[in-house]
RNA sequence: GCUACUGUGGCUCAGUCGGUAGAGCAGCUGAUUCGUAAUCAGCAGGUCGCCGGUUCAAGUCCGGCCAGUAGCUCCA
């Protein structure tokens, strides 16, 4: 028979061969590293019988499938060593993820952290006596007597959902015999490198109301110097954690008088103002007018904007001379309200109102975590009330600012649209129109987007920006959201050409999203070297002895004159040492002075890179300037 | 909010089997005036997160609370 490969060539083997043999006959190499294979697109063990016509492809472990499945027989690994060690355990389900696997167990009492060793030991022994992996499968109902037998009432859950009349597939591995779709590797022994990570709690199925599951995470690779390259890059990770940097840089605080509340301390605000200063002058240069709204407003303008039902558990409310009030956890109503607070002609649109709004909302104790995410932060907001006809052109402009912004940063990014949900409200027309002129103006700019079907707010669709920081995580940050709702619960209105009153829409956007949650990108992303132009302090004034302390006084004064923040260390201390802290504040420019300097009119310069040159005070003050102008990184 | 873990001077951390706390850095004082990542010496600084319990005795064991970390859930 005849099976067509990957290359498009065609292969002939022997009838009722197997993926496995197809392997071999390609390469005893490809037989060695193949995982499974892929028959008509489908995944499928080695041991799959081929068919004539089939198309095959043999997945190995270089490719990302193919390092899944090792990681999901990984995984069942584990599993068999859980029933071995603790047999009373019960199983629920054991996935693969971004970058390993977890198996969540029912444990009659809990294990901890420190039992991870013993259970990687059996795991050790169930590789190493290499127990074939066979599949198997069973009718829908015999397939729950199995599980019952072996008292795996999770199993025998997830089973009975499964649609009726369909045979069901497991995998058995010596004594041990699980529930799986597979496909997986031929036997245990397959598994190099592999480490159980960390026990963290689940809930069954996802939900906060069902019982919580431990859940056990691990990672396998191919081989072991792409796991500890893997463990490397975790450890770079948590050397560039914006809390722990918050706190070196002297950045900002979060106390436990208030926790989710940060204070930014004197370089933290440095930093914050620096960037309002940047969002102030381009908003202004796009034609933003900008607002302030109270931080607190009565409970009428909440119950009309929806937040006092829908809303409530999350805001920060007081009684104040028998008033209900509610500290805003968004910045629109008030723009609503600044909208309304005057008539508007179709000549007065597109309006665009920006507020950098401090905005309190009541997170879940256990969701906040440094500036990621807070219980009060500062949303970089506009609303854009306009007319159905210039949504696209206004999206455009909104798009290519953000743009603008990330790219600043050298943030890579990818865009999500996401279109109309079930319970949405407003018409079908609207609907259209928003959503094509979201989409019209992502093809205009060119853009590739993904679309989220049916994953837009409730009252209208939006654009979501994901950004991508210097070690390929990624963030929501900038949202374009339309919304039909707020315009006519709110009853806004314009005269139109036609002078008859029409409603507008509006558009919520944010560039940051929150600046705090932004500034905390930024220093994981820059690891605290920001650029110039951020960096709290940008020159550090080093003089060798107190000898050059005139020199150094001139210097500084002339630097402060061109606006650049600088410092003088005048202890008496060693050069090296008063390098050495200015190296770990990560101050961009250090300048030297010692006697060669003075006499000569120059500085010498240190960049926080280990760069160093000699230049005269007017060459090294024009550099300073320019890369706080340009905005440059390095 | 849930599960697990953690909490010792400003910071980083040590503290064994329960016997009433220790270092380095930072700070202060003095000496040193020095050429590209830590000069030397001295001083000072802690109710061991908080409250309660067990014990002759608690940083250490137990319970509750507070806060942090990881994950889950949530982010209209």
């Amino acid at each position: 028979m005849n099976v067509i490969l990957k290359s498009g060539d065609s292969m002939q083997l022997e009838e009722n061969a197997t993926a496995m043999q197809a392997a071999l006959a390609i390469s005893e190499g490809l037989a060695r590293n193949a995982v499974c294979a892929k028959v008509n697109g489908e995944l499928v063990d080695l041991s799959h019988v081929l068919k004539e016509g089939d198309s095959l492809e043999i997945v190995t472990l270089k490719d990302k499938e193919g390092l899944q499945v090792y990681r999901h027989t990984c995984a069942h690994v584990l599993a068999q060593a859980l029933k071995t060690v603790y047999p009373t355990c019960k199983l629920s389900i054991g996935p693969v993820i971004d970058n390993g696997f977890y198996y969540d167990v029912d444990f009659v009492t809990p294990i901890a952290q420190s039992d991870l060793a013993k259970i990687e030991q059996e795991m050790q022994k169930i590789i190493k006596s290499n127990l074939p992996i066979e599949r198997f499968t069973l009718p829908k109902e015999e397939a729950i007597a199995l599980m019952d037998g072996f008292s795996e009432n999770y199993k025998v859950e997830l089973i009975n959902d499964l649609p009726d009349g369909e045979t069901i597939s497991f995998y058995k591995q010596g004594n041990f015999t699980d529930l799986c779709r597979g496909p997986h590797r031929p036997s245990t022994g397959k598994i190099k490198a592999f480490k159980l990570t960390s026990i963290a709690g689940a809930y069954w199925r996802g939900d906060e109301h069902n019982k919580m599951l431990t859940r056990i995470y691990g990672t396998a690779f191919a081989k072991k110097d792409e796991m500890d390259a893997y463990f490397t890059m975790l450890e770079e990770a948590k050397k560039r954690d914006h809390t722990k940097l918050g706190k070196e840089l002297k950045l900002f605080a979060i106390m436990n008088e208030g926790k989710g509340l940060p204070f930014f301390l004197p370089n933290g605000m440095v930093l914050k103002n620096t960037l309002v200063d940047y969002w102030r002058q381009i908003h202004t240069r796009e034609g933003y007018v900008e607002i302030q709204t109270p931080i607190m407003l009565n409970r009428s303008l909440w119950e009309t904007s929806g937040h006092w039902f829908h809303y409530r558990d999350n805001m920060y409310t007081t009684k104040v001379d028998e008033e209900d009030f509610a500290i805003k956890p968004m910045n629109c109503p008030g723009s609503i309200l600044v909208y309304k607070n005057e008539p508007h002609s179709y000549k007065d649109l597109p309006i665009c109102m920006g507020e950098l709004g401090l905005v309190h909302r009541h997170e879940k104790s256990g969701q906040l975590h440094g500036l990621f995410r807070v219980r009060c932060f500062t949303q970089d907001d506009a609303h854009i009330f306009m007319t159905r006809e210039q949504i696209k052109d206004e999206i455009k402009g909104v798009v290519r600012l953000i743009n603008e912004v990330y790219t600043l940063f050298g943030f890579k990014y990818h865009v999500e649209l996401s279109t109309r949900p079930e319970n949405s409200m407003g018409s079908d027309e609207d609907w259209n129109v928003a959503t094509e002129s979201l989409r019209n103006a992502l093809n205009d700019l060119g853009l590739d987007y993904v679309v989220n079907e049916g994953d837009g707010a409730f009252y209208g669709p939006k654009i979501d920006f994901h950004l991508e920081d210097s070690i390929g995580r990624t963030w929501q940050c900038g949202t374009i959201q339309l919304d039909f709702q707020l315009p006519q619960r709110f009853e806004m209105e314009y005269v139109g050409e036609d002078g008859a009153k029409h409603q507008p829409i509006m558009v919520h956007r944010v560039a940051f999203g929150s600046i705090e949650r932004f500034i905390g990108i930024l220093i994981e992303h820059f690891a605290g070297k920001f650029p110039v132009w951020l960096a709290p302090l940008q020159v550090k004034i080093l003089p060798i002895t107190d000898k050059q302390m005139d020199y150094a006084n001139g210097i500084y004064a002339q630097l402060k004159a061109a606006g650049v923040r600088v410092e003088i260390d005048d202890r008496n201390e060693k050069i090296g040492y008063k390098i050495r802290e200015a190296q770990l504040e990560k101050v961009p420019y250090m300048l030297v002075l010692g006697d060669k300097e003075m006499e000569a009119g120059q500085v010498a310069v240190r960049r926080r890179d280990g760069q160093q040159c000699v230049v005269s005070v007017d060459e090294f003050v024009a550099t300073v300037c320019k890369d706080i102008a340009d905005k440059t990184a390095f």
